[in-house]
RNA sequence: CGGGCUGUGGCGCAGUUUGGUAGCGCACCUGCUUUGGGAGCAGGGGGUCCUCGGUUCAAAUCCGAGCAGCCCGACCA
């Protein structure tokens, strides 16, 4: 393509908005404009990148065996209900109703209609198994969109469902899309780390995560440093720790006598209402805290205990409880639902209908601070065992911190921050139980289809590979993703160069590569930005100065290599330096 | 939904404290010169100053309400 035809409206200044480096150069770049928060029009350059990454996906997808369909984008609220997630998705959901008071939603995703699809025509343990995926835009009502492509209220998602007979074709289904996901990422030129995930709102026994590592990352990420336990870490669990204090808790136990010496007593603590307020004012280590989290689950009050050092994870919490919705409970909640005040709530003597559910951690403190349930008020000395007597559970709920021991091999984990780029799940039977998607099986029995979902988010691959692969001048496209392979600059208006620089335009487009010919008349500098700014790998300038010698200017953007070539062998040279750039 | 910041030409911003009829840089158009890393000179076009209401002789500026965007948090396949 010529440049002077082109709509490429590449900005000089970085946009106020944008925030982090994918966003602001993408806007830059020309790739993307957005018509309102989190909903962005792909413009010609952007969308050819996202073609690439689709095309990618479409060719692994098919080379795994699975088959493309595309579902509608708007679904009746019906099978919804019939799945029961039409309340559980909440406001994530875009509803609206149609001229007959019909309620419909826009597809958030497709588990639904999949369930719908074959429910009516798999019949017999022998239709199975098979996989179904398409490409297409997903609309979910984020409750705060951000970071450009990463996080928007429309993107495009590849999507795709297996079905099968049981767990064991399952599981079979669900490493095939793992392997495909390994390759789709790989061919990207992404750095990918498969996590163990949780499964949240979707449900199910598994779940991986595939993560780009990038300091943008929306997601914590815990690595061990020792072997190759890897989990998002919402789900992360630490090891158990060998502490001297656990040692001394159960030395207690057998020691009435320490019970005694250290008798519950409350004290004065005005305004304290933060652990970092208590250990100014009393002067104990935040590990001698408990932490009293008040939440409501599924309208019913709960708290978590908590040691004063560690912060809560509600993933494992909501997990235990079994809820599906779990909030925060409302300063104006405490003192009617859990008889306190924010900030002075505690474990002791709560009253009966709250269920209290306490980390591993707090059943080896003793002599621990916690809030008094009265304002201004701490209680000291309290021994969970002997003084909080409803605790119904005790399991880890915290979030694990770098340092904490491997569940796996002991060793210490590190946090990382990433980006979610493909999700795959092993639904099992939730949704074809639910919606009665069933089959018969060799005995003539009624059995429900076991399904898999995996997802790849299309739009925001794209601007993962941005956040990996940029410098201070734009981006730096993998080739397998670069909107184009080479971008041709004639420098100056000499007819000898703009034939010069035409006549290799379609030598290059005849061998079949995707060309840029930058033919605007502008000057060399504006050039020379904008083609590092949009990040193609293979810049060939063309100038009078170098055409004398009949050669042609090359600079590889990924290394900033710059060199001459014989205009006379200039193609063949062009197609090499890409194979070696693929590698 | 809570906290903070911001809305002035396509982009980046000043002007708001102290009210007087809108400005700078970039971009854009015309001409001349220039032409290898975001050109120079000259001339020119473009703005409901987010919206609505109020105060005032007079509002971008003061007051009230609303809307939008961004950041932090909450939350979120």
């Amino acid at each position: 393509m010529k440049l002077s035809n082109y709509y490429l409206p590449t900005l000089r200044e970085v946009p106020a908005d944008a925030e982090i480096p994918s966003h602001q150069l993408m806007l830059r770049a020309g790739m993307i404009r957005s018509l309102s928060a989190g909903i962005y029009s792909y413009l010609p350059l952007g969308y050819r990148v996202i073609r690439k990454v689709e095309q990618i996906v479409r060719e692994e997808m098919d080379r795994s065996g699975a088959l493309e369909v595309l579902m509608p984008a708007m679904q009746i609220a019906d099978i919804w209900k019939e799945s029961g997630r039409w309340e559980e998705f909440g406001p994530l959901m875009v509803r609206f109703k149609d001229r007959n008071e019909r309620e419909y939603c826009l597809g958030p995703t497709h588990e639904e209609v999949i369930a719908d699809i074959v429910r009516d025509e798999v019949r017999s343990y022998k239709d199975l198994p098979f996989n179904l995926y398409q490409i297409q835009t997903k609309v979910r009502d984020e409750i705060r969109p951000r970071f450009g492509l990463m996080r928007a209220k429309e993107f495009i998602m590849k999507d795709a469902y297996t079905l099968d007979r049981d767990e064991e074709g399952l599981d079979k289904a669900y490493q095939n899309m793992y392997d495909a996901y390994v390759r789709v990422f790989e061919r990207c030129g992404l750095d990918t780390r498969v996590v163990e995930a949780d499964s949240g709102a979707m449900g199910g026994s598994g779940s991986h995560e595939f993560m780009v590592l990038a300091d943008s990352g929306e997601d914590d990420l815990a690595f061990c440093t020792d072997c190759d336990y890897a989990a998002n870490v919402e789900r992360a669990e630490a090891g158990l720790e060998i502490s001297s204090s656990g040692a001394s808790a159960s030395a207690a136990d057998n020691d009435p006598a320490a019970d005694e010496a250290a008798a519950i007593e409350k004290v004065h603590t005005p305004d304290a209402t933060t652990i970092e307020d208590l250990v100014n004012m009393i002067e104990v280590s935040p590990k001698k805290m408990i932490k009293t989290m008040a939440y409501v689950a599924d309208d019913k009050p709960v708290v978590a205990l908590i040691r004063g050092d560690d912060q809560l994870n509600e993933v494992k919490f909501r997990n235990h409880l079994g809820a599906i919705e779990l909030r925060p409970a409302h300063p104006d909640e405490f003192p009617e639902r859990f008889g306190s005040v924010a900030g002075f709530i505690g474990p002791v003597d709560l009253p009966e209908d709250i269920k209290i559910v306490a980390d591993s951690r707090i059943q080896e403190l003793e002599q621990a601070v916690t809030g008094a349930n009265q304002k201004d008020y701490h209680l000291v000395n309290v021994n969970p065992h002997r003084d909080i007597k409803e605790i119904e559970a005790f399991t880890e709920l915290r979030t694990v911190q770098a340092g904490d021991p491997c569940p796996k091999c002991g060793g210490a984990l590190e946090i990382k921050s990433g980006i979610e780029v493909g999700h795959i799940f092993k639904l099992g039977t939730k949704y074809s139980s639910s919606m009665e998607a069933t089959y018969l099986d060799e005995n003539g029995r009624e059995q429900p289809i076991v399904m898999g979902s995996y997802g790849i988010g299309v739009t925001r691959v794209a601007a993962a590979a941005v956040e990996q692969h940029h410098d201070e001048r734009g981006i730096v496209w993998p080739l397998p993703l670069a909107p184009y392979q080479v971008i041709i600059l004639p420098l100056g208006n000499s007819s000898e160069v703009s034939q010069a620089a035409e006549e290799l335009y379609q030598e290059l487009q005849d061998a079949g590569l995707e060309v840029l010919l930058d033919d605007r008349d502008e000057r060399a500098g504006v050039k020379f930005n904008d083609a590092e700014l949009i990040g193609i790998p293979l810049r060939i300038t063309i100038g009078s100065r170098s055409l004398e010698k009949e050669e042609f200017e090359v600079q590889i953007r990924r290394s900033g290599e710059e060199f001459n070539i014989d205009r006379s062998t200039a193609s063949a040279e062009i197609k090499k330096l890409l194979e070696e750039e693929i590698e």
